[in-house]
DNA sequence: TGATTTTCTGCCGATTCTTGCATTTTTTGT
DNA sequence: ACAAAAAATGCAAGAATCGGCAGAAAATCA
């Protein structure tokens, strides 16, 4: 069989030979890659604008970044980062050395997980292992993983052996990602999520939930709990915003 | 009469040179194949299709490139890709409906878990927060996440509990992750980990060891099993290649 | 065997994709 | 603030794709 000359690069192969690049070097210029390439460096352009849209790599002025070294993937893909981040510092203020707190999943958990200061001296149990894997970068932080089939739409741990080993904890803080947040409580759209969220509740002595605003007044099919288990109502807003004026007196504290 | 000279191609066949082509280069553009197999580009369109239908290649704009050329995240970041794949595609091939798989965390295994069929209907039990969270992208597979402290280093989940929950099972394989392997058998340097290897493995009929002929031959400190547990030995080397001759007849099988 | 159905293939027109160029806008460095 | 570099935008040519169609080839069946 003849083999004709390959002259002609596919887009797709040459998206992986920028790839290779910068995972070679951490860094190019778009003006490097139109040489080598042989390709304008509009199309270069294009290509890194398509790579970093799949959040592959990090567009820059001029080139593009290896993803690994400037961005921690949270930031990257969560939406409403900065309404988050502010909730994920309101809930860290309460935490103190020594506390041992429970935790489900979601991207403001994330956020919070992600942000936790260096020298703080926590047990955080939790039924996620996304949440898992980020607190195990803190060293100083003890994470314990609870078992059980993996749900997955939610990518949570649930199921009855998730449930009889949360009774089994006694901790200071619950801290619940929360899906739907109205005047009659918190609720959610999973049977077995709803299951292991309220045994959360119960093994904890507090009730925290971390909700960005936008996300108040919604309503999902299953009743986790009323407002006034909730002990700390954390938002991005002031405490006193009018948005917040009818829980005021429903919940136990409002951050 | 007149014989012609032009033999007529079956589909097959055509499909089959077409497999070759992108065997050997990882690339084709519909172009040439149309001049080389002296059908239209039409045809050679409908082939490339139905090849990516089959998942056999990967179809592009203007041609086609093998599998293992279209990379996502995980492809970015993983050492030794291109091994690690043959290695998961070999192990992968064990699988059958119904199993019970049992397994360990790493890259090799992150890769078998990436590129599990979707058809598959197996229960996977791991330690691995990261390749639960992987095989829980194929909506078949079901996952249960076996609890306990999260290691910090090795990002598995270890200690007592973690042993005794595995002790309660009975797996088909044990696929372990790979980090010492010489004449003496598996090796490990954490001593948590070798308890949960340990533990996996005399849960599992039979003990599947997927590695990068790299790693061969690296000793470290902790021992985790003799060769003659091993089951299946799979490296990315032919079974019958030099390098693997000594454990021809220390270990069950090599693939 | 002969008729019927199914599959395969090439062609055509409409559409989409890709790329380079020209122009305008934004960013950067001094 | 200004000049230079880079990016965004719009556009056009060419290439590739899609969908339908029709004839040819192959398979099926009575």
């Amino acid at each position: 069989m003849i083999i004709t000359e390959n002259r002609i690069m596919l887009k797709k192969e040459r998206q992986a030979q920028i790839i290779k690049q910068i995972n070679l070097h951490n860094k190019v210029l778009s003006s490097d890659l139109s040489l080598e390439l042989n390709v304008s460096e509009d199309t270069i352009r294009r290509d890194l604008n398509e790579l970093s849209q799949e959040s592959i790599i990090v567009k820059v002025h001029g080139g593009a970044l290896s993803k690994s070294y400037n961005f921690t993937a949270s930031r990257a893909d969560t939406y409403a980062y900065n309404e988050k981040n502010i909730v994920a510092q309101k809930t860290i203020s309460l935490f103190r050395d020594g506390m041992t707190i429970l935790c489900s999943g979601g991207t403001t958990m994330r956020v919070i997980a992600n942000q936790l200061p260096e020298n703080l001296n926590i047990t955080f149990f939790t039924v996620s292992p996304l949440i898992a894997l980020e607190l195990a970068e803190h060293p100083n932080a003890e994470v314990i993983l609870l078992g059980g089939k993996l749900s997955n739409s939610s990518k949570i741990t649930v199921g009855g052996e998730v449930v009889s080993k949360i009774n089994e904890i006694k901790a200071d803080f619950c801290i619940l990602g929360i899906n739907g947040f109205d005047q009659d409580g918190i609720s959610d759209s999973d049977y077995e999520i709803v299951q292991v969220k309220k045994a959360m509740m119960k093994a904890s002595k507090q009730l925290i939930t971390p909700i960005i605003s936008e996300k108040l007044n919604s309503t999902l099919r299953l009743q986790v709990c009323s407002l006034n288990n909730v002990d700390y109502l954390i938002t991005e807003l002031s405490p006193n915003h009018q948005v917040l004026a009818f829980y005021q007196s429903k919940v136990g504290c409002i951050l």
